[in-house]
DNA sequence: AAAATATTCTACCAATCAGTATAATCGCGA
DNA sequence: TCGCGATTATACTGATTGGTAGAATATTTT
C-alpha cells in the first residue's frame, strides 16, 4: 500500500546534479567506484578525499566539481545498494500467489541484491551517527517500510500454516544480521561463485522461517 | 588442542599498566565505562578524547595517565568483550558429551555474551582499517579459532545424524551475523528482557543447524 | 612537617582534513 | 582563430584532533 511513498523520496536522495552529459555521467561514476572500494575498507570517517584524489589522479576540485561534499558522495552509493536490499520485499498488488511463495522469492532477491552490493549495503549501518540526520531519516524510513513487508509475509505464511517460527522481529533482525554482516567475510573472489552463496544463504534464511520448499 | 594459545596472548593484548591500586582501577573502569558507550555510539574514529574527558569533566593528562593512547582505550574494551564472545566455544577434555549436546551449550553461551556485551562485541569488525594491525592479527587468531571450534562440533553433530545442515562455513557466517549484527538494533530497554531475547536467539541459531532439542 | 611520589591541570603543538578562492586550460561553436 | 563556457589544477584556510611539556596540587612516606 504504502509502495511508491519511500521510491519517490528516493529520486531526491540521490541529487543528480551537475550536467547531464554522458561524459560527466561517466566521470562521476568512475569516482563513485573508486569511492566506494574506499567507504567499504576503511568507512566514512577513514576515507579522506585526498584518498580518493589520489585513487583517480586528480585533485580535490575534481570531485567537488561532480559532488557538493563528502556526504553526497556517500549517500549516493549507500542509497543505491539500499534501496536495492530493502525493496525486495515489494509485490505488484497483481501478485495473487500465496505468501509464503512471495516470501521465497523475496528473500532470494534481498540475498541476491545484498552479495552484489556487500560493498554498499551495509555501509550506512556501520556509521550511523557520522552521517547527516536527515539521510538516516529517510534510510530509517526505508528499512521500517522493508522489514514491516518482511514481517507481514511472514506471519501471514505462518498463518497459513506454511512457515514455523517464534517471536517475528527476532527472526527477522536475525536474518537481517545473516545478510547486513556479510561486509565481514565475503569474498568475490572466494571459494564458492557468487549464484552459489546465494543459493546457500537463502537455504539458511529458509530455515529460520521453518519453509521447507526450496524452489 | 590450541586451547590456552590464544588465552595466553589474551593477557599481552590487554597492557595493564599503572599502579594496580583499586582506587587507579577504578577510574580506569570509568574511563572504559564511558568510552564504551562513546565508542559504540559513534565509533572509533568518531570519538574523539574531548568527548571522552567531557563525559567525565576532566582533561586530557588525565586521561593519558591511565592509558597510552586511544588504541590502548579501544583495543582493552574490544578484546574484552571479543574474548568472552569467541571462546565460549571451548570445552573441558574432560567434557565427554555428544557435539550437538556441547554446540547448543556453546551456542547459548554465545549469544548471552553477546546480548550482554553488544557494545563492544561487533566493535572490532566495524572499523578494522582504523586498527592497529597487531591488534587485527591478534583478533583475527581468536576469531579464526572459534570458527574452527565451532566448526569442528557442527561437523561431528552432524555426522552423528542429530544436526543438518549444508555449508558449514556459510551457515557458520550467517550464524555469526545473527550476533554480529545486534548493535544496529538491539536496544536493552527492548521489547524483550535480555534472557528472553537470548533464549529466542538461541532458538534461532538451533534452526540454522537442524537442531531440534531446545533444552 | 618535609620530602618524595602520584595525580591532574593549563597551555600548547604539529598534523590532518574538508572545503574554497582563484587561476589556468581544454574543447567547441562561430 | 577567437571567444566563451566547461573542466581541472594550484595553493590556501580554518577547524579539529591526538598527543605532550611542564606546572600545579594532592597524597603518602619518612
Amino acid at each position: 500500500m504504502p509502495a511508491p511513498s519511500v521510491a519517490a523520496k528516493a529520486a531526491s536522495a540521490i541529487p543528480l546534479r551537475v550536467t547531464e552529459t554522458s561524459a560527466g555521467t561517466d566521470k562521476r561514476e568512475r569516482i563513485l567506484a573508486v569511492a566506494e572500494d574506499l567507504f567499504y575498507r576503511y568507512g566514512f570517517l577513514g576515507t579522506t578525499l585526498d584518498m580518493i584524489c589520489a585513487e583517480l589522479s586528480v585533485t580535490k576540485p575534481y570531485i567537488y566539481y561532480y559532488f557538493r561534499d563528502k556526504h553526497e558522495i556517500f549517500e549516493t552509493l549507500a542509497w543505491r545498494a539500499s534501496f536495492a536490499c530493502l525493496t525486495t520485499m515489494k509485490f505488484p498488488a497483481t501478485d495473487t500467489r500465496p505468501a509464503h511463495l512471495k516470501l521465497a522469492e523475496g528473500l532470494q532477491r534481498w540475498v541476491t541484491a545484498c552479495v552484489s552490493h556487500f560493498r554498499a549495503s551495509a555501509l550506512a549501518f556501520r556509521v550511523t551517527a557520522s552521517l547527516r540526520p536527515e539521510f538516516n531519516d529517510e534510510l530509517k524510513t526505508l528499512a521500517d517500510e522493508f522489514y514491516a513487508d518482511l514481517s507481514a509475509l511472514m506471519e501471514a505464511g505462518r498463518a497459513s500454516g506454511k512457515l514455523a517460527f517464534d517471536d517475528t522481529t527476532v527472526t527477522a533482525m536475525a536474518m537481517g544480521g545473516v545478510v547486513g554482516f556479510m561486509y565481514t567475510w565475503y569474498k568475490p573472489e572466494g571459494r564458492l561463485p557468487p549464484e552459489e552463496l546465494v543459493d546457500k544463504l537463502t537455504v539458511t534464511l529458509y530455515k529460520m522461517i521453518g519453509l521447507r520448499k526450496s524452489k
